[in-house]
DNA sequence: TGTACATCAGTGAACGCGCGTTCACTGATGTAC
DNA sequence: TGTACATCAGTGAACGCGCGTTCACTGATGTAC
């Protein structure tokens, strides 16, 4: 992860114009589709400077990529810092994870095609998500078939929910709907109990109306 | 859908080459990563055959993608049929799905990339499922949320489990495993009965082992 | 069955353009004294 | 504070190659008589 090697502002305003440009193109259209005359026109600079900063369009599009889920991940683990209940953190990752969606949603489109369907356990959404498991498995709050496909169930559920409300224009009564119904359906196929999945979507709901 | 106006012999062949081409290089990456030389180098074929039997790339991808979509949807309506109850119903199409993943994974992933990850209703693997999902509601089968959410729960589990069991390189134990789990973690999410879950489960494995 | 002709599909060389990458030059920013 | 010099980053014209698409030609397949 080579930190920037403390940029000058002139170089660091032109990168940052040349990632601000990726963001909106990368959300239209996968990197191969977009030239790199497009991103310079949009970013206001010439086209060398682009090679000033990137060893080449892949490297670019990494470098978004990255920027992307680090931020997310981010997001992720300041939300449940404090929190200790496991099954409350996972259900945290995916409401985190959905409102992302529904404030980033450009930033969205770029994390979910970049990563595609990769279902590896390096995926952003299940980095922290795989301790969490294995704790609320250790503690028998879940289904037994979860110690295994439990992870994979949940990044599935995750990974729609997101596509789902950057696709459809949502209103945000729709959008908190859908991401209530998301949790009480992923949770009780994991085997949480009743009043567990309560708890959690209607505090979900309760918070959300009021931000 | 212009159905093909009854190809020679011979064009049947080599666009049968191209397409069969195309399925094994799609498998691995993008149309937009493959030189049409790449496709009638594979193909046997000269380059200029190719535009006898298709108007661009694009189309020659999307030939391609539908081939798959169809026969997808097709083995899942065939397994179905006969088949009232729409939970079984519903869990015969990740069944389906499933299996198409182990046996052609190669189509499996044209597919997955093709439609993405799109949560449209035009998606294959919801086509029918719409129906059963609105007659098991009907039912009172399910819990209340499946109403609005479950069509895309259900999707979401299906590509992720197909996408997982292309990836890895499984045997067909833990193939089974991970298909029964699934199975098992989605339909009580979604509210099936306790028994319902178990006996489809379990007629599942069953049936797997016979063949 | 044989011959002449028409159509259909295959072939690969040639074209040309889009686009990634390079590079010599310029202007801006920073440092030494 | 001012001047000379060094470095750093921006610029855009030019290059060249990969690749999609075209086309004139050839050989194969089919039909008429």
């Amino acid at each position: 992860m080579a930190a920037q090697p403390v940029l000058s502002p002139r170089a660091a305003r032109t990168r940052a114009a040349l990632i601000s440009a990726g963001f909106d193109l990368l959300a239209e259209k996968p990197i191969d589709a977009i030239p790199i005359d497009e991103v310079v026109a949009k970013a206001g600079v010439a086209k060398g400077s682009f090679f000033n900063h990137f060893a080449d369009k892949q490297a670019f599009a990494e470098a978004i990529a990255t920027e992307v889920r680090l931020e997310l991940e981010d997001q992720i683990a300041r939300a449940n810092s404090g929190i200790a209940d496991p099954i409350e953190r996972i259900a945290g990752g995916m409401r985190v994870g959905a409102e992302f969606a529904l404030s980033n949603p450009k930033r969205t489109a770029v994390l979910l095609r970049s990563h595609g369907s990769s279902t590896a356990r390096a995926h952003p959404l299940n980095k922290g998500v795989l301790g969490d498991f294995e704790a609320a498995c250790a503690l028998g709050l879940l289904r037994p078939e979860a110690k295994d496909s439990g992870v994979l169930y949940w990044l599935g559920l995750c990974q729609v929910l997101m596509t789902n409300l950057i696709e459809r224009p949502f209103g945000t009564a729709e959008a908190n709907r859908r991401m209530a119904d998301m949790l009480i359906l992923g949770l009780s196929g994991l085997g949480a109990s009743e009043d567990h999945v309560v708890r959690i979507a209607s505090r979900l709901l309760n918070e959300d109306r009021g931000s």
